[in-house]
RNA sequence: AGGGGCAUGGUGUAAUGGUAACACGUGGGUCUCCAAAACCUUUGUUGAGGGUUCGAAUCCUUCUGCCCCUG
């Protein structure tokens, strides 16, 4: 359940388990995405979707691991998508439109013409979501809130055990600042090399993960390593921070805390156990990714 | 040792006598096909003391700290 481990050939900064660390146990949706192409939620859905029913017709259980929440609620409540599939031509004129002078407001503002609804909801800074809403529109006639309204509440097949694991800020940015430092030691600019040699596009979306976008520039020689590990830092720090803002708010999270656990074999004892005691059917011989 | 300069939020800067501002960071939040994205919002500052003035970040002075030059 991550958006850039999809992704072949980016593999340290998405700190992607190694053949070593998945130990045997069948990982999925890992390398599944070609990084000089586009990749979204509806595509990880559509591929999540079959790898589940795939597990499930071997009697086995899936265990979902990743922090790219709206690929969570995608998976598990009713997102219709609106039936508009993202349309790049559409986008890219309204982009142009919205660089224009006073552009995002007059995007805003013809939202606000035929969808009341959203418009009132969205800032008119959030370019990229009244586009989206624009989109939407011109492709199905439809203003975007008449699509799907109760999709944050309504559950879609599957009963999902959800465990979130925290830890005080302070631990966990440091934890993050070294976890920087070891991909670095790890050879991570050279992976970051070979990308641009194998001519990833710079402006791609997987060009747009953490770190990816800072070494690009040290690649490309607008900057220093030395300066851009303080920014990748942060970045992900930022990060951290927004994915706990997501996940608080989801009631379905049930929250384990690392400072609550001696070991890290002590809190995985603690989320098998609270999964074992949340399973209704039979309990699985053995679980996968 | 002498001479000069500088000192403004966590960081970098602006304000040349008249309500201390901006960016980044930090904290909180939003999220319906780019989500490791995009967006909203909060917070906090004139090194210390004295003086001039109706009024001082700004002028004078002492101290402290940092930088540069000369020896």
């Amino acid at each position: 359940m991550d958006s850039m481990q999809i992704y072949r050939d980016l593999h340290i900064g998405t700190a992607k388990p190694t053949e070593a660390e998945r130990g045997g146990v069948p990982h999925h949706l890992l390398d599944v995405a070609d990084p000089r192409m586009p990749f979204s939620v509806a595509d990880f859905r559509g591929l999540a979707d079959a790898a589940i029913a795939e597990i499930h017709s071997r009697g086995k259980l899936p265990v979902l691991v990743g922090g790219t929440g709206l690929y969570l609620n995608a998976l598990t409540l009713e997102m219709d998508f609106a039936q508009a599939a993202g349309d790049e031509t559409i986008r890219s004129r309204l982009e142009r439109e919205a660089a224009g002078e006073s552009g995002k407001q007059r995007l805003h503002a013809r939202l606000a013409q035929i969808d009341p609804t959203s418009a009132n909801r969205l800032h008119e800074n959030d370019v990229r979501r009244v586009i989206r809403a624009l989109e939407i529109y011109e492709a199905t006639g439809k203003p975007m809130s008449d699509h799907a309204v109760d999709f944050k509440t309504k559950p879609r097949g599957y009963r999902p055990i959800i465990a979130g694991i925290t830890m005080p800020r302070e631990r966990l940015y440091a934890r993050i600042d070294r976890r920087v430092e070891s991909m670095i030691a790890a050879g991570w600019l050279t992976e970051v090399q070979r990308l641009c040699q194998s001519g990833i596009p710079a402006d791609g979306q997987a060009m747009q993960a953490i770190g990816y976008r800072e070494l690009l520039r040290v690649v490309q020689g607008k900057a220093k390593l030395q300066a851009v590990v303080p920014d990748i830092q942060r970045a992900t720090r930022q990060y951290a921070k927004r994915q706990l803002t997501w996940f608080r708010r989801d009631a379905r999270v049930h929250w384990f805390d690392r400072a609550d656990y001696n070991s890290s074999e002590a809190l995985d004892a603690a989320l098998l156990a609270y999964v074992r005691a949340h399973l209704t059917t039979g309990t699985p011989s053995s679980a996968e990714e």
